[in-house]
DNA sequence: GTGAGTTTGTTCTCGCGTTCACAAACTCTT
DNA sequence: AAGAGTTTGTGAACGCGAGAACAAACTCAC
């Protein structure tokens, strides 16, 4: 029983029987790598939108605020796609990367709790030029179902097992409260959701072959605050919030 | 010419002349851990409140989707809260943690960015109960200034540095653009904020001393992307989306 | 009080990720 | 064409974090 791996991890070591066609390279890109592609990705259209055409891998780097080292590392598991003396061609390195993270085509997403965030998310328009695009939205409260928002219908959560198949959505994102979490999780997967985005302070289990990251903003400001209170402490002064009492 | 050390890190090894009372172990708790404990505090009080009093590491690790060994040298780090043969006692660690990252009092905290995602966090009932309160909301939009959300009145940007002082913030968080992420970050730090949460889609620069997290959407949403992709890869048939053309 | 059972705190080992450093490969000038 | 200057791709060293395993410390029953 090792099951419900939860949170963070993104495995992905099915038994595969043979197929993958030539680089064996291909396989097993490292977690840390996979979690900066996209960084690199976001850099590499910026500079596209500055007229850049050609790069080093120390401009790529500041841009991407990351070592040149690292980031050549990275690079050099998706294979050569560099020149040594030159360079990265922007436009070029720019597809292969956007291949190999497989945001060519856009991905359908259904958005889960239409509250003060799921209004948000729904409203972004990034997500749509980053290979996404948004096809439900979901809310339990009668009082928010039928109204428009971002161009779509809200859907009531009656209508979550449909609409994941008719779209064949495999992305699910959760931003209901964190007591609706595990059950919204678990229709969602049981309507072949295997990639979860969870903005509800809760851990999710999930079967093995689903994928769960969480955004957790309060988690994010109590690092800071922590930081924050050792900087207050090694300049003595118990000046900003120190005196306990 | 080190500098610019920007994004993630925390070192926050300062030189520090020789203050610090008794524990040396209170120096230097791993960054790892330091992500987790806010997991831990959460899960604390979750069990607070479904009233249990006393938790083995396993209950609580199991709460918080981690390893129980792990979960036992992350508090390690801490000092010996536990009793051995019977676990720990849910409250007084609750307490423990908090002090140790530093939210058994509330932090100061401004928003700058009052769009979509400004008015979701502005409304965010999560801030308070965790250690937080926003004291400050600002926009750059005329429009938008003077507006009252969450029981604040919206200020124009200009009031930044005035209320900043004001309320001796010292954490900050950006909801605007990406464009104006850099000048908007400079502006706190020049401001005396030394900590900044990044919800756009940009790579700050800060001095040293500053701690800069971010929060991007598409990151996580490209991270599942991969690993989608490759489950589909892994079946062969090239259902979901692998047509290229 | 003693022994059985339980659970913590810590040591040890292993693997991953980061970084350095350099050979290989390319361009450009003369 | 050859040498000087650049920049990539990668081998090797190092440090940190994860997890297994176990001794120390506690409770409870008798
Ligand atoms: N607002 C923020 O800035 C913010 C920040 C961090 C985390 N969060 C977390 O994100 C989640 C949403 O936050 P919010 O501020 O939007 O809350 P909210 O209360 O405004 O919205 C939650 C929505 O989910 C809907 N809902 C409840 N149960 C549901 C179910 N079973 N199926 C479908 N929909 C359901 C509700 O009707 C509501 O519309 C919460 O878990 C919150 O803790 C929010
Ligand atoms: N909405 C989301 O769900 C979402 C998700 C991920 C990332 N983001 C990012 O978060 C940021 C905000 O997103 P949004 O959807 O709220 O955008 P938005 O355009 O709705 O809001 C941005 C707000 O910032 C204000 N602003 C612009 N320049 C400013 C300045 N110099 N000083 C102060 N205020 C200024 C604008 O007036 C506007 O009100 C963007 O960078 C976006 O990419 C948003």
């Amino acid at each position: 029983m090792t099951s419900t791996r939860s949170t963070r991890d993104g495995a992905v070591d099915q038994g595969v029987p043979g197929s993958i066609p030539s680089k064996a390279a291909d396989r097993g890109i490292p977690e840390a790598t996979v979690a900066r592609l996209p960084v690199y990705l976001r850099a590499l259209v910026t500079l596209t939108d500055q007229g850049i055409a050609t790069c080093s891998s120390e401009n790529l780097a500041t841009a991407a605020g990351v070592n040149s080292a690292k980031l050549r590392k990275d690079l050099s598991y998706l294979g050569s796609y560099g020149t040594r003396g030159v360079g990265y061609d922007v436009e070029y390195l720019r597809y292969q990367i956007a291949r190999e993270i497989g945001v060519t085509q856009d991905w359908p997403v259904v958005i889960v709790g239409i509250g003060n965030l799921g209004h948000a998310l729904a409203n972004y328009a990034g997500f749509s030029s980053r290979g996404f695009r948004v096809v439900a939205l979901l809310d339990s409260d009668p009082a928010r179902v039928g109204k428009e928002l971002a161009g779509l219908q809200i859907s009531g959560s009656a209508a979550l097992e449909d609409l994941v198949r008719e779209h064949d959505v495999a992305i699910g994102v959760i931003a209901t409260p964190a007591a609706a979490a595990q059950e919204v999780c678990d229709r969602l997967v049981a309507s072949g959701v295997t990639s979860i985005l969870n903005f509800a302070p809760a851990v999710l289990s999930v079967p093995d072959g689903v994928d769960v990251r969480k955004v957790d903003l309060s988690i994010e400001l109590q690092i800071l605050a922590y930081h924050e209170q050792r900087k207050a402490l090694a300049f003595g002064s118990a000046a900003r919030l120190g005196d306990t009492g």
